[in-house]
DNA sequence: ACGACTCCGAGAGCACTGCTCTTGACTTGT
DNA sequence: ACAAGTCAAGAGCAGTGCTCTCGGAGTCGT
């Protein structure tokens, strides 16, 4: 009885690998823009409606795509930044994230471009598109000695807000940096958005004309980021 | 016949503002992806093939928005940049682009967000997005003294890029920034980047359940952007 | 082993899209 | 006044997401 309900549930789990696949080559090929149910139906050899069985709407399977996307970037991240001093794991991290993002622009689009339907990601893709910053903050918490900062102190507005961000539990149950100083969470979160903000001007064509090719730029403003969090030179 | 030629040609002139218009009223509500030939024309009362009198295709109907985004997002920049300190321009200069981009998601995400179509932004969208970065290497051109800035070294191949760049003509046939030291330049492009990069979280929904809401953490870039740019601290 | 129940793919169909082509009316320039 | 140019309209094509119904197959308890 296990064995056939899992037959059925087997076969059923691989039609839906099989339909993603297929969506995600599309979406290599044409973008988002133009994946279409019943184009993916069609290489499959089934009826459009028949998708409906596994992805309730072409929304649902973009939201699949989304979380692996999310999934296959965060493990690219992850396995970069694993050993080492925090400064050769922060420029590895971000070289594996730049390098995935070239070699999939589209899934890319997907994920930090601009939202694709009526604005609808759910809870469900939040696990996955924290593993990313996840790398940096393990990255930050392991940094000896704590940098002193200067610049602008934090307002107390921003100070409550990341410390409450600091006190949020990770996917896998521990808070994210309650030992973290808040200047240091604070410049983070800059980073972060530093690195995202240069490779969707890369791919997305921002750059054509400036600094492009943009590898040098990339390389040069990584280390500048990597000074800016304070992490120790390489020797 | 000038006149009457005219009358033909402002009656055409005056429905392509009307359609732009009315497509611009859909985007807004419904985003990009929703916009519809079809619609627009119908609550126009006309037909859709007519409106290829006007615009070739959809993608030519978006690239027309595309340019108007760029231009409305220009002209808010440069008449907030317009007198004071260096620092204070640069303020709300940035203020500026990120309330437009808040009261226009949509717009926003139309050009700074995934590229729409097969990826067709014309040459005719680089003078209107070229405005926001100009008023931001105009400001450091009339920033003194020149800061001393500290950090890796440029590289070979980047400072030539830069140089480069320096050395282009703007939409107004003045070269851009030949007298700009490459180090400010190219730190422009690294706050220009940033400024975006968070935009972009900030809208597309990257910072929920982070620094949400954003305005304090804003603030507190854009100090110390302005520092890195090396603005004279305002007294 | 057989009926009950559930799942699944196929097909038809609805309402919609972008886009093309033809037709007939109107406006122009000579 | 007449030919040329311009325009909106309509029909039509190929495609889309999605729904619903139908018959066959797989699965389950008895």
């Amino acid at each position: 009885m296990n064995a056939s309900r899992t037959a059925r549930d087997r076969a059923r789990a691989e039609l839906t690998q099989e339909i993603k696949n297929e969506a995600r080559r599309q979406l290599a090929v044409d973008g988002a823009q133009k994946l279409s149910l019943r184009s993916v139906a069609r290489e499959l050899g089934m009826v459009s409606s028949a998708l409906y069985r596994y992805f309730a709407s072409r929304d649902e399977l973009l939201t699949a795509l989304i979380i692996d996307a999310y999934d296959a970037m965060g493990e690219q991240a992850e396995k970069a930044a694993e050993g080492g001093a925090p400064r050769e794991r922060w420029r590895k991290a971000c070289h594996a994230v730049r390098d995935w993002a070239r070699a999939n622009p589209h899934e890319y689009a997907l994920i930090y471009g601009s939202p694709i339907p009526g604005y609808a990601a759910p809870q469900d893709t939040v696990a996955s598109a924290a593993r990313v910053p996840l790398v940096l903050i393990r990255l930050l918490r392991e940094t000896n000695p704590v940098p002193a900062f200067e610049g602008p102190p934090l307002t107390d507005g921003l100070a409550g807000q990341l410390r409450a961000l600091g006190e949020l539990v990770a996917p896998d149950g521990e808070r994210i940096a309650p030992d973290l100083p808040l200047e240091t969470l604070n410049r983070g979160i800059v980073v972060w958005t530093q690195l995202f903000g240069m490779l969707s001007f890369e791919l997305f064509g921002q750059f054509v004309g400036s600094v492009d090719p943009t590898d040098e730029f990339f390389d040069h403003a990584i280390e500048q980021l990597a000074d800016f969090l304070g992490l120790p030179p390489a020797r």
